[in-house]
DNA sequence: CCACATTCTCGTACGTCGTACGAGAATAGC
DNA sequence: GCTATTCTCGTACGACGTACGAGAATGTGG
């Protein structure tokens, strides 16, 4: 096995996504053999798109290979395996992310304009919260965003892998909100379901054991916009971030 | 079409599920034709145990049909289908947060405890986070767990709209943070895996275009527990959070 | 005791998925 | 041109969720 320079962006044998440099540090070199006839952005974009239009569900292999008007098999010549293409998408409409808007200088104010754009990106891509709980991507894109979010947590004392875990944090809480968000909004399309679940709680809580619910249930509910909804948790999040650099690294075991 | 009063737990047709009632409020009345021969209880076990063992994609129903000793579609008498046999697991699990222990009436430490009750039951139970971020569960058990987070939130001025955010808020950090510790966790050991990762964020990091990510990599590290990284998350959010009751409503469309 | 309606069991079968295999077409260097 | 290399993609396989419907078991009313 003559140790190939430089891998290609195909290369059909390797673990699904064993080593990140495979699939991001890629110069596609090779300049012998037949000439693609299709490109690895292409087929990202086409997967995008049908999951834009279509959802998360209808990227199939065999959808996405006609959008591009390839054969099915000819998708593994540019990325091995469907987990992969995945990763390629996330990668990919991140993107849309860069480049990032200067910053302030005031952390609050940049980590809650972070925050923002990738609920923007999530709201034009509704499956990104599912496709990115799934899976943790590490593309050129995702990277560049990282690189702005820790500038705009300089200002704190932090350590990096706080930072890190701060970044993480908000990202977590992002996705798992929009996914909420979006999950809401699906369900108030089939005005039945929402109204049956409605109903269903409303039992639940009349039936005696579960005052909390039922004192929650019956607020006065001033409905917010998402919007507004989504700045109070981000506001009740950042404002309240403890940024003090931690305490006493614990011993493991301990 | 008799307008059949109370539901059975098969019950063949109806959509997947959609009404909460039909899963939720099931007095299995039917006492009439052929005695089930297995439970909705034992099959949710079984898909509990397969789970925990081999991961939640070994979860098909004839794999748990199999551990049950069942035919493949009997299953269908007691679920409608495979989404609702997840929600039964979910919420099957959720029973080991009850009873839940007493409120000490301090709402930080209150909810902090309930964080921790969920991590732990996210470690036994591996595949809840991917299984919680995927679908919104409301069984009695869950039910039951939220009721007492409620509770615990009692001593805040904020309505009850504000509070069901607050838990929503914290289950979705713990489920996020869970996920990730877990998939740490999984990746440590393949010990390549996580090597080339470590390789790969160097060599991004060395380019000179992240100097962030370079200063985040090098840091001293002091190591931390899962636990302790964890339980910083934690204090960071919960010590944090804004409790005033909010600003005005936003106008729809605002 | 006997239909008969009801309920559960489960073998078979269908359509869909990801993808392994390998034959053929295109290209570059000799 | 010959050959090694690279890409294309038809076919095929095993797994999945589950629709269908025949058969077995049970209760009730005659």
């Amino acid at each position: 096995m003559p140790a190939s320079p430089g891998d290609r962006p195909g290369d059909r044998p390797g673990a699904p996504g064993a080593d990140p440099r495979r699939l991001w540090l890629t110069p596609d070199r090779p300049r012998r053999g037949r000439r693609p006839a299709f490109s690895r952005e292409a087929i990202t974009a086409a997967a995008v798109a049908l999951a834009d239009a279509e959802g998360l569900d209808a990227v199939t292999m065999r959808a996405v290979a006609a959008r591009v008007g390839a054969g099915v098999m000819s998708l593994y010549s540019y990325a091995p395996d469907k987990e992969t293409l995945l990763e390629l998408m996330v990668d990919h409409v991140s993107g849309e992310l860069l480049p990032p808007a200067p910053l302030c200088g005031d952390w609050r104010a940049d980590l809650k304009a972070v925050a923002r754009h990738q609920r923007a990106l999530m709201l034009r891509h509704p499956w990104l919260p599912a496709a990115l709980t799934a899976r943790r991507t590490l593309g050129p894109h995702t990277l560049a965003f990282l690189e702005h979010a820790l500038a705009a947590l300089r200002p704190l004392p932090l350590d990096g892998a706080a930072k890190l875990e701060v970044f993480s944090l908000l990202t977590g809480f992002v996705t798992s909100h929009v996914g909420h968000e979006l999950a809401r909004a699906a369900t108030v399309d089939s005005v039945d379901r929402a109204a049956a679940e409605a109903d269903y709680l409303a039992t639940v809580a009349a039936d005696g054991h579960h005052p909390e619910l039922a004192r929650a249930l019956a607020a006065p509910g001033r409905p917010l916009t998402p919007e507004a909804t989504f700045t109070r948790f981000l506001d009740r999040l950042v404002d309240g971030l403890d940024t003090r650099p931690g305490p006493e690294a614990a011993r493991p075991g301990g």
